[in-house]
DNA sequence: GTAGGGTTAG
């Protein structure tokens, strides 16, 4: 008697430690730690069949199906939850002709089995063979009712859905909510309302569905309605509401609900760094990223998409190295932040290492990622590079020919640019507009009037493009260079659309190197009215009121911008020594750390230029010195000093590649023609336009920029 | 304790 009890007693005790041994792996299946489910399984002394279910299910869920595979196969017993835990299991990873392959293989099959093998076909969007094996179930429950309305739904297929909808026997809450979302992503707001009106139970998921309906068809303040009397709120519905005011760019109640809520989840810390960096708070941004307990790929990528967009390249640099020595591994959307960030820089060496990091995780087979690849090269001055990364592809589109072709036209070789467009041309792929840009720029800063012309009137006839603003501001630049003033001014004239600032500009250039003072105080004026924060425009007319001796003008003109509170955009040169990017500003406001040097350096430079002849022009200056203060102004200027340190820093024969941000001034370009000749240094100069290969006294650009 | 459905982002 006694002992039977103790049997028992054990017996019970022995099955309560083996559920808690399976919860446990699905415990730490769920974390994460697949490893440590394993070693509690392996410990089990005699293994059940929930035990091998629950470690098989766990290798699915860490993307391990090979290893579930081989423990389904030494499995001692298998019933039908463990075939139906195999079919979903392929599904779950992606591996639906797997998943099928189980599914006519196995012993018997329940509605679960036929459901999860619906489910897989529509994950992978093969909504035909979903239907196909849906209508052929010998049985159907509203699970697997909803399984199929909701692969239609999500294929867009409203109408059938609706169909399938109405058809449905039983529709519970889930069936129901789905069909709310499938109809709100229509915009039909008022049948979505209509069923969720009309549903006899509503649950946190049915009202988030209607909240984000409303928040996503700009009725913000609908979903906000609904949000404030729905009974229980969990973190999705506040991050639905948010996303509501972050997408209409109200990002102030954005902020305020944020400040509001309990949970601050993950997705809705993104979601709101983003949305602050659109609006340019970018501390505001770096402060919720700091205080995020745990940051996810996304949370790095975010921050740094911040960054990068807000041209703040240092800081989205600095931001994925920290995210790579907490040992996050790479992903896409970081990667081609940081490429672009690579390029913005024109960091060689920060880019090469990544193209590595490309190659080693196998991502760099990827059109997107290698058009990155190409531009970031070809920013970084390193045409080669660029066009090796461009020929290993075989299956190129038009962006990764916009690519080089672009990056050709930004170097000034027009011949190249022109022969890989008409390679593009004869492979029969389609030029769109970026094409254009591209090959108009070439021509333009090349001289090529003719061929630009020939090429424009062709876009619109033979290749169907519509020319917008920006390929009228190529054709402007291009018969402005030319010095064909008036035709250019005609072309604005005829524009379908209002010429922009960038047109102006580049008619307004284009009358400053022709020394035609009329037309250019009509185009700054035209710059000014456009971009009135912009202090370059003012700058150039007051360059041309100046030139005119018009000094009343001159005065006014400040007086405004001073009222207005503009300032100049500083301008700032870069260069690369030793993999760290020295940034230089033309003022002595925030001198380098070794700035005696470099003056130093510059003061003996200046020698030798005024033996070799150079005379400083002191017409590109704004200030109102004296001759002799211009000319230490000039001396000054960002990219000379940037020249200056890479004189100092790098060993001969090596180029100097130095980056601006603004364009390239007469006098700076002068002098680094002289600096090349005397110094016998290769200068790779990129100004906010394009590049200037300065060797031996000669600029690539042939004083035509 | 193990198998099938609905809500937030990029």
């Amino acid at each position: 008697m006694c002992r039977w009890v103790l049997i028992l007693r054990w017996r019970k005790c022995y099955s309560t430690l083996a559920i808690t041994a399976n919860s446990k792996i699905a415990e730490y299946a769920r974390l994460g730690q697949i490893d440590n489910a394993r070693r509690v399984f392996d410990h089990i002394p005699h293994k059940g069949v929930v035990s091998w279910n629950s470690i098989i299910a766990g290798y699915f869920q860490n993307k391990q199906p090979s290893e579930a595979q081989s423990l389904f196969d030494q499995m001692p017993d298998r019933n039908l939850v463990s075939w139906n835990g195999l079919i979903s299991g392929y599904v779950k990873n992606g591996m639906v002709d797997e998943a099928r392959k189980v599914f006519d293989e196995m012993p018997e099959r329940n509605v679960v089995s036929w459901t999860a093998m619906v489910r897989g076909y529509v994950e992978e969007g093969l909504v035909s063979e979903a239907e196909a094996l849906f209508w052929q179930m010998p049985e159907k429950n509203v699970v697997s009712w909803t399984v199929m309305l909701g692969g239609l739904i999500q294929q867009g297929k409203m109408e059938e859905a609706q169909r399938l909808y109405d058809m449905m026997p039983v529709k519970d809450v889930v069936a129901r909510t789905s069909m709310v979302g499938g109809l709100c992503q229509e915009g039909r707001l008022g049948e979505a309302r209509e069923i969720f009106d009309n549903m006899p139970h509503r649950n946190v998921f049915s009202w988030t569905s209607m909240i984000s309906g409303y928040a996503q068809n700009e009725k913000v303040d609908l979903a906000r309605k609904l949000f404030e009397v729905m009974p229980e709120k969990n973190e999705v519905s506040w991050t639905a509401m948010l996303m509501g005011y972050i997408q209409s760019e109200r990002i102030e109640e954005a902020l305020e609900l944020f400040d509001a809520m309990p949970i601050k989840s993950i997705v809705a810390c993104n979601a709101m760094i983003l949305g602050l960096g659109k609006n340019g708070k970018v501390t505001r941004a770096r402060r919720i990223f700091d205080s995020m307990r745990v940051k996810d790929d996304a949370a790095w990528n975010a921050m740094i998409k911040v960054y990068e967009r807000k041209g703040f390249d240092l800081e989205a640099f600095d931001m994925f190295r920290c995210m790579q020595r907490q040992g996050l591994r790479l992903n896409f959307p970081s990667l081609i932040s940081v490429l672009s960030v690579c390029a913005s820089l024109a960091s060689v060496n920060h880019g090469r290492q990544i193209h590595a990091q490309l190659l080693r995780s196998k991502l760099d087979d990827d059109v997107y990622v290698s058009s990155v690849l190409i531009t970031m090269y070809v920013k970084c001055g390193d045409l080669i590079k660029a066009k090796q990364v461009f020929d290993r592809f075989s299956l190129k589109d038009v962006v990764m020919w916009n690519s080089i072709i672009t990056g050709y036209a930004q170097h000034g070789l027009a011949d190249e640019t022109l022969q890989a467009f008409r390679e593009m041309c004869s492979l029969g792929i389609a030029a769109d507009a970026v094409t254009f840009v591209g090959v108009l720029s070439a021509c333009s800063y090349t001289g090529k009037v003719k061929e630009g012309k020939e090429i424009f009137e062709a876009m619109k006839s033979k290749y169907l493009v519509d020319p917008g603003t920006e390929h009228y501001a190529c054709m402007v630049d291009l018969l402005g260079r030319a010095g064909h003033l008036v035709e250019a001014m005609d072309m604005i004239n005829k524009m379908p659309v209002e010429a922009d600032a960038i047109v102006w500009g580049s008619f307004m250039a284009a009358c400053r190197n022709h020394m035609n003072l009329d037309l250019a105080e009509v185009a700054a004026k035209q710059l000014l009215q456009l971009e009135p924060q912009n202090a370059g425009h003012y700058v150039l007319l007051s360059n041309i009121f100046a030139s005119k001796g018009k000094w009343g003008d001159v005065a006014k003109l400040r007086k405004h911008m001073r009222l207005r509170k503009v300032s100049r955009s500083p301008g700032c040169s870069w260069i690369e020594v030793d993999k760290k990017v020295h940034m230089f500003t033309g003022g002595e406001h925030m001198p380098h750390p070794e700035h005696p040097m470099i003056v130093e350096k510059l003061e003996s430079l200046a020698a030798l230029l005024r033996e070799a002849g150079y005379v400083p022009d002191g017409s590109f200056v704004l200030h109102d010195l004296d001759e002799e203060e211009k000319v230490r102004s000039l001396g000054h200027h960002s990219e000379k000093l940037a020249i200056a340190y890479g004189l100092l820093k790098l060993p001969g024969g090596m180029p100097i590649r130095v980056m601006k941000n603004l364009r390239v001034c007469g006098d700076c370009h002068v002098a680094i023609k002289l600096i090349s000749k005397v110094t016998g240094r290769l200068i790779i100069l990129r100004d906010a336009n394009r590049f200037h290969h300065f060797e031996d006294g000669v600029c690539s650009c042939n004083d035509y920029w």
